[in-house]
DNA sequence: CATGAATGAGCATTCATTCAT
DNA sequence: TATGAATGAATGCTCATTCAT
């Protein structure tokens, strides 16, 4: 019963990313949304009051799923390049089997007709690893920079890997540009 | 006479750049450009066949200046960090001067409705970026992974410095911003 | 058992009345009356087969209300002007005191939404007045004209009166402006 | 060239008057209007910037034009009876003629989706009616009762006299209702 | 070249009403 | 009875584009 309508839910949300990867916010009706999750558009509208409501929805899913991601990897072992190594290839892989996902990120991310305030609770899912960086700066294994910069630096980076790695067609090729872009990245950030 | 015309379409262009800026693509109706302008809609569609071509026309205009700035940069004398060093600050710099510029390619970057075509006639400006890549590989001053990923992954990161750069007050604030993150990104292509 | 849903049927009559005074007949959805009644949507079309006969019933139960101030202020002895102040100060009263009413009252007369057959049923309550004019008219007491002429010049007097009135904001503002508007009304109607 | 650009704004105006009144303002579309003017939707909105503002220009339009035939009728020449006997009938004659445009502004009246602004606006043009009313009142022709309120329960007299009218078939029927409405009205404000 | 009135397809959103529980 | 999720037709309004002047 209440599974249905989370059910209804999850296919609106479902739909919605799929076409606004494809097409984009503006090139997507929420009519259409409504009829590839095969529901009502009123239906839409009661679980989401506006498509904005359901674009800032989808993108905070997202990041949190991306968050949860990289929270998992950083609990790994070992020394501060095998967890950042750990770390950047749990996300790039992450990002290449959920293309969609990191193409909605990016679209959303310079859309200026998104808040601030949804954009700051986005990133919330990603302020632990500034600490984990301060520390590795203490530590001594991470250059001293400031740790934020460190963090988007990193973080586009392997968004940007993720993006040319997309464009191979083979798996393994896709792997050995994510290795090569988590080295150099990485490269840039650690000490010696 | 001559000279109006140009103005005209010079004063589109700057309306609409401002406009996309501050309220995206689909925010600003060509009316709104046109009036901005100072010029009647019928004009704007007289310089631009659709809305459409202006933004694409805006678009290869900002990157063959950001072209420009590079392949000046280029030019310059020294070993190949310094060079590297030289083209990277060309770059932030002018970005920072130039922030609606790239602000505007960075939602053009990942909109939609923009299509493949363009998008590589625009990369046709940085291509030889490339080819002084492969130089540095096969001089042994760059580290050797492909040439386009290490261009790509440069590019992002110092976009995102920009941004970051973007948000401090002070200009001194911003430099060193820039300097710290191109020090950053080149120890992670230049070899030791 | 029956009283909780007398209760809400009431509960829904009232929050109808509030909001449409405010809001408009078109301004109030129907999930807003059933949100402010404290019942779910269903219920208000459980108690009511559609909105419009929602407003008629509220119309309905308002003349009726109405039809029994008057017909109670008639049973009053003394001479016509003595017994049409007391009928027209009793009405005028009650729609100071029922401002709501009245203002519904008046948008629904002149609502283009509403049947003929109900704004029949609601006038039989003021019939009664008809035939006192009539024999208004043939004591001689009254001038000779239509008796309905009359009761509707007379009502429209009235209305208008109460608006004006509850513009002013002391309750004896309020009475002076409605003794006056009698008078002038009762002037036009009586002989000598 | 500019007669044609008025001749829409007429069309449009001309046709939201005829619809209002047949099926009220809620039950009007704006495509409707537009069809029944022969022009497309958007240009309605070329012309008036919403919905509301057409109504609320056609109200403005009527005001004025009611106002106007107040304001001639005025004019005349005569002893206060003969005076006022003009102004009621020219009014009364004008709104017999005009029935849409009565029905509209007694539906506009009461509708709660309008400002207050606009409906002072549109009193503006009666405004000068108090002042005569209140030279009246001085002269002692009239009675001493607040001009404004004297002003309204003419007002509603009259428009009610002119519903009444409309309910009769033969013009001669009509006008023996005016008649007799303003011979009642008008006996309740003047003095003997 | 320049204008801006006119167009009409397209879209987000609302809301009376139904019905399975 | 009571509920409220689901429906989908209906509507106000936008905006890229055209074209007569």
């Amino acid at each position: 019963m209440k599974e249905q309508l989370t059910d209804k839910k999850k296919a609106i949300l479902a739909a919605a990313l799929a076409l606004f990867t494809e097409r984009g916010f503006h090139g997507t009706p929420t009519s259409l949304i409504a009829q590839d999750a095969g529901v009502a558009t009123g239906t839409l509208f009661h679980y989401f009051k506006t498509k904005e409501e359901l674009i800032e929805s989808l993108y905070l899913d997202i990041k949190k799923e991306a968050g949860t991601v990289l929270s998992d990897a950083g609990k790994s072992q070992g020394d501060w390049r095998e967890k950042l190594v750990k770390v950047c290839t749990a996300f790039a892989e992450w990002g290449l089997e959920n293309a969609q996902k990191i193409y909605f990120m990016q679209q959303f991310c310079y859309s200026p007709f998104i808040s601030k305030a949804v954009h700051e609770e986005g990133i919330s899912n990603f302020l632990f690893l500034i600490d984990q960086i301060a520390l590795g700066i203490k530590e001594g294994a991470i250059r001293d920079y400031p740790p934020e910069l460190i963090l988007y630096i990193v973080s586009s980076g392997l968004m940007t890997a993720i993006n040319v790695a997309k464009c191979e067609k083979d798996p393994s090729g896709q792997h050995r540009i994510i290795k090569s872009s988590i080295d150099l990245i990485l490269h840039g950030i650690l000490k010696e």
